[in-house]
RNA sequence: GCCAUUGCUUU
C-alpha cells in the first residue's frame, strides 16, 4: 500500500489526472484503502490546479464506495466550487452535508459555507447561517471576518460595525486584519465616519493597530479633511514602534 | 523545517 501512495502522489504532483482517476478506481474496486489524508491532498491539488471537474469526479468515486464522512474533504470540495464560482453547486453540496454537522472540524466547513453565501451575494442566508454556526460551535474569528466582509460589500456598514464591535468584545485573540478590512471598506467619501468610529473604538479597547491600519487611516483623514490627525498618527506609530512605510 | 481543509487589509 505504500507503493500506491507513492504512485498516487506522483500522478497528483505531475497533473496526470486521467491516470489518477483510473488508479483510484482500480484501487477502490479491489477494496484497497488509502489514507484519507491522501485523498484530501489529491482533491486539494486538483482544486489548486483549477481542475474542479476532476476533483468532483474523484469525490464521487470515493463516496460511492466506503469512505466515511470527512470534514476536511467537505471543506476542500466547497473551496473548489467557490474557486470555480459554481455557487449553485456549492450550495447544494453544502445543504447535503449539513447532516454531518457533528463531525470534528465541521466549523471550518460551515465557515466555508458562509463564504459561499457571501460570495453569492446572499447576505441574508449568510446571516442565518452565522447564527447557526454560533449555536453549533460558537463563531470564531473567521466566521466574523467572513460575515463582516459580506455586510460591507453589500453596503450594510451599520450592521457590519455591530458585528465588528461584537467580535472585538468577545475575541481574546483578535486579528487586526479583520478590523482593517472594515476600516478600509469604509474609507470612502460616503462612509469614512464609520472608519473613524471604529478606529476610536479599537483605541478605547486598547487594541494595537498595525502599519496597515495607519495606512488606511491616513486615507480616512483625507476624506474627513483632518490632515492634522493624519500627522498625529505618525507620532502614534512611534509609540507603537511601527515603522512608517 | 514543509507534509490534505475556511476569511481578510493600506501603499
Amino acid at each position: 500500500f505504500v507503493t500506491f501512495n507513492i504512485l498516487l502522489k506522483y500522478y497528483t504532483e505531475n497533473g496526470y489526472y486521467g491516470k489518477l482517476v483510473d488508479a483510484l478506481t482500480k484501487l477502490l474496486n479491489n477494496n484497497i484503502q488509502v489514507s484519507e489524508s491522501i485523498y484530501g491532498s489529491i482533491l486539494d491539488s486538483c482544486i489548486k490546479n483549477g481542475s474542479m471537474d476532476i476533483a468532483h469526479k474523484i469525490y464521487k468515486i470515493l463516496f460511492k464506495v466506503n469512505l466515511h464522512a470527512n470534514s476536511i474533504i467537505f471543506t476542500t470540495m466547497l473551496k473548489g466550487y467557490i474557486k470555480s464560482e459554481r455557487y449553485k453547486e456549492a450550495i447544494d453540496f453544502f445543504n447535503d452535508i449539513k447532516k454531518h454537522h457533528k463531525l470534528n472540524g465541521m466549523i471550518i466547513t460551515y465557515n466555508c459555507g458562509l463564504d459561499v453565501f457571501v460570495r453569492n451575494g446572499d447576505i441574508d442566508a449568510a446571516l442565518e447561517l452565522f447564527k447557526q454556526i454560533d449555536e453549533y460551535y460558537t463563531t470564531d474569528l473567521i466566521s466574523y471576518s467572513t460575515i463582516i466582509k459580506g455586510l460591507c460589500t453589500s453596503n450594510r456598514k451599520e450592521e457590519a460595525f455591530v458585528y465588528l464591535k461584537d467580535m472585538i468584545n468577545n475575541s481574546p485573540d483578535l486579528d487586526i486584519s479583520v478590523v482593517n478590512l472594515f476600516l478600509d471598506s469604509c474609507a470612502n467619501k460616503q462612509n469614512f465616519h464609520y472608519s473613524i468610529k471604529a478606529y476610536q473604538f479599537i483605541m478605547m479597547k486598547n487594541i494595537k493597530p498595525n502599519e496597515v491600519t495607519f495606512g488606511i487611516m491616513v486615507k480616512v483623514y483625507g476624506y474627513s479633511k483632518e490632515l492634522h490627525k493624519a500627522f498625529d498618527l505618525l507620532d502614534l506609530m512611534n509609540v507603537y514602534e511601527i515603522k512608517p512605510s
